[in-house]
DNA sequence: TTGCTGACCATGATTTCCCATGATATTCAA
DNA sequence: TTGAATATCATGGGAAATCATGGTCAGCAA
């Protein structure tokens, strides 16, 4: 079963609102036991949805109870992240309804693009993503070092 | 059980898209204990595909958690290594299905070509690979002094 | 009523699964 | 060491399941 949400996927969004969750993405919630999603606006406010399973939503709420309540850092991140969550159940065919507020958050009208992040996944309006796929691109390459791939960060290769 | 990817193989895409994955570099994943396959572009953008096992590409996700989110290099990394990866399950005859983008991406139609890398391997089309080998194999020569051979203990690889 | 929601059914297009085959490779015994 | 018996490998094809998508209809609220 799948551990990680991986590749992209643009699907359909219609009249109704109702989107398909790419086949990849629905079977790492399967492999959490669960058939609910959660979406979440990214949280410093660029048009993005985030996504994930309950599995990851658990450990949120965890991050959460080890802050100081009370504190206006604990008030923003629960209302900001909790207070705009929205936990939808998955239908017998696999999609969800995207809700109004996340159509206009994202400018999303008719397709949604479904990008996967590990542990978590995001849906973007298309061409907000495009337009910035270049630039990513470029700085993924810049950075390519903090990654473990060929490089001697790789440390525990096997090879000494 | 093998632990390096090596070798090359040049194999068949069949008209669904069908590719048989080099018995040597299932070995290495049979190593694993897994039977699926994680292929990625290559990260500077060449038309090149990069594959690996499940254990690399765990260590991709640790580095990456390790990483400040919401920074452009995150969100960077992220999207362009995990939004574009594929985890591929390997089927009874160790077939993957290679996806259309990365048949794109790479000009691949019928035929493709598999390199071993140690950790991991890389899938070319056999004609831009052939291009380019002649130049690989002079820079390979320039540089034979940079692996340390038997007798060339201590050889400079490389300063940060 | 009018409009929205959710449950259910329908469908074409993949994609996956399963079985089959010829071409090497490998094993093992004489 | 040679040759026959046995695996492994790369490849092909058809049937069955899955996927993304669309539509209908009943319930419920405004």
């Amino acid at each position: 079963m799948l551990k990680f949400f991986s590749s992209s996927a643009t699907n359909k969004v219609d009249a109704k609102g109702r989107v398909s969750i790419p086949a990849p993405f629905r079977k790492v919630l399967q492999g959490e036991g669960s058939s609910v999603l959660v979406l979440v606006p990214e949280i410093t406010g660029r048009p993005i949805i985030e996504g994930f399973g309950e599995a990851h939503f658990n450990k949120l709420a965890a991050s959460l109870e080890e802050m100081n309540p009370y504190t206006p850092e604990y008030d923003a991140l629960a209302n900001m992240v909790f207070g705009e969550a929205h936990q939808l159940p998955l239908d017998d065919t696999g999609r969800i309804v995207l809700p109004q507020e996340f159509r206009d958050l994202t400018g999303i009208t008719d397709l949604a693009h479904f990008v996967g992040r590990a542990n978590t996944f995001q849906i973007w309006n298309p061409e907000t993503y495009n337009a910035g796929r270049a630039e990513m691109r470029e700085t993924a390459k810049a950075n390519v070092d903090k990654l473990p791939w060929a490089g001697k960060r790789g440390a525990d290769r096997g090879a000494p």
